[in-house]
DNA sequence: CCGCGTCGATGAAACGTATCATCGGGCGCA
DNA sequence: TGCGCCCGATGATACGTTTCATCGACGCGG
């Protein structure tokens, strides 16, 4: 590999005019920076990033914490999260922790090690130790969905608790007396908070009553075998109506049922999902859901961080929370409400 | 920040011997590392990760260039690859191009000043003159459905010529005689794969006429325009067969065609998508498609470039195809074939 | 003509780590 | 007891940058 040094003596310079040449363009020469300029090409050199970070002493990463990248979900926060940090001139370093913790610790140990100029943790398994880790390196840290988390940090949600809530809400009205929460761990804080929304709204209207199943994973295959378990009850111990942890659960939930007597969606069991999901107007039944803001949770969140980082001291905390919004399709709707 | 000296200095070592005790833990006396672990636990020392790499001259990073990473697709690619990256201890870097070649090179650019271990392409976009560049730099590259791209590097790809050639003939036997290709643009490699595969197919059966609807994107939201398009045409001007450039641009078809008459699938216009994503079973009507294995893309991608990374000398260019597979479900089924 | 300011270039120092040649001491074996 | 060997620790060096104090030359004003 061709360094700085190389340049320097085929444009007959010194190391330290190469550099300037390369961060302050207008403070040489014009023909030695044409000399150096041709040097370079001529060597095909390229700046060593672990230099100049090791030099600067932090770099220009930012890294997200997704708590899945299967999720289209997380891809479109990632892919919010990437352009508006690509606009600051930052890298983007993903990493997705599958809902376990371990793993998710040792993602921000990297991360630490690499020195990143900041971190949006969107995984919702994060533990207390590693906020305060992070909050004693004074390392710039945004969460994202972790509405209460912290007060460490300052964050961007949506709160989880009212979209379950208002979701559950609607089952009731539309007559459900059984209502299901398919989705798992409760590990997770999302998940935790859904459950929470859900319970609170069963409690408020007697004679309802809620169930929660658990699953792994948050995916279709999570889904569709968490259906099975319903499928094999008997009628009457079926939930006539149903939550899932988000949209993909909700689809597994329907390739699970299919079209069986009994399991009709909606008017066996009414069903809603969670996220809104682009493709949750044109699922087999289009799906009720809760909308979640993808983009503008994106870039909330590099806001925050980038402001934290280029701040001198240090900045109160923001938690930004967002209502979610309950959007209503077919198959939910057994009556008119 | 702590650096390895003062936790030197603290635990009464030299410098060398905390840098023993951190890389061969064994190699160090058992009472002298005992007071190294306190001392790092006392300050709370953290490796300075670009020292390391300066030092080793390479980083333990691999870096994804994606088309898009909000197509579920990639969203799945890059969680496989991810994993896969991390059974080699090896650290992930995202990118997402959005089929913009400029774009895309800039990345490649950053990486490469990163000292990347490996590079895995999937955008479809790569410049040859970037190939050349990473080529000349012996920069371990591997590429993901460029199929016959390069002959510079090792790839594993679906075959997106019989990909489409297949989804097209299958509409020519469901009885369509005017077929219409939606989705680009055709500077991503993947889509004029896909165009000349639907060409393919429509010359072989004399009678048959393509045409190509392009759209800049490739998601729901262009799907959709591209549908709006369809809708506006008189009832004898529109196709009879589409085949969409993903699933997500399907969908956006069905929801832009509704219900209405003569925009009935399958019976007025049959559908086929491309990915088979865990929701195309569960669309609004069930998506026929074709078939790409992610999980293998993803793994098999990290195998050869990491192969390639540790091997000596350079290996053998390796091209993997896969031949891809048509999953028939109602959105194209008119008439027993 | 002298002094001063400015512009452009220089070269050394420092960032934090890993490596490697070197050294000292203790132990086993002859 | 003496020799050699191995274990464990040392300290200097190098990796490729950026920065900063310094220096020389040149032009301009007094």
């Amino acid at each position: 590999m061709v360094s700085i040094r190389e340049v320097a003596e085929r444009a007959g310079v010194s190391v330290g005019t190469v550099s300037k040449h390369l961060n302050t363009p207008h403070r040489v020469a014009p023909d030695t920076a044409e000399r150096i300029r041709r040097a370079i090409e001529d060597l095909g050199y390229v700046r060593n990033e672990a230099a100049r970070q090791l030099r600067a002493g932090q770099s220009n990463t930012l890294a997200f914490v997704a708590l899945e990248l299967r999720n289209p979900f997380f891809g479109e926060v990632a892919h919010a999260v990437e352009r508006r940090a690509a606009e600051s001139g930052l890298f983007l370093v993903l990493a997705s922790s599958d809902g376990d913790p371990v793993r998710e610790s040792q993602y921000i140990d990297m991360f630490v090690q690499q020195r990143v100029r900041g971190l949006i943790l969107a995984s919702g398994t994060t533990r207390d130790a590693d906020l305060e880790l992070l909050a004693a390196r004074d390392i710039p840290t945004v969460l994202v969905d972790a509405y209460g988390a912290s007060d460490l940090f300052s964050s961007v949600s949506v709160d989880d608790v009212v979209g379950t809530r208002r979701a559950v809400t609607h089952l009731i009205e539309q007559g459900c007396r059984s209502i299901a929460f398919v989705g798992g761990p409760d590990t997770v804080r999302q998940i935790a908070e859904r459950i929470e929304g859900a319970r609170q709204a069963v409690e408020a209207h007697p004679g309802v009553r809620l169930e929660v199943l658990p699953t792994e994973e948050r995916t279709v295959a999570a889904g569709h075998h968490a259906g099975d378990v319903i499928v094999a009850r008997r009628a009457r111990e079926r939930p006539d109506g149903i939550v899932a942890a988000n949209d993909s659960v909700a689809v597994g939930l329907v390739q699970s049922f299919g079209d069986r007597p009994g399991l009709r969606i909606p008017s066996d069991i009414a069903l809603v999902g969670y996220d809104d999901m682009e493709f949750a107007a044109t699922t087999l039944v289009p799906l009720t859901t809760v909308r979640r803001p993808r983009d503008m949770f994106g870039r909330t969140a590099v806001d925050l961080v980038r402001d934290q980082a280029e701040a001198e001291g240090r900045l109160p905390v923001r938690s930004i929370v967002i209502q979610p919004e309950l959007v209503v399709r077919a198959s939910s709707l057994r009556r008119r409400g």
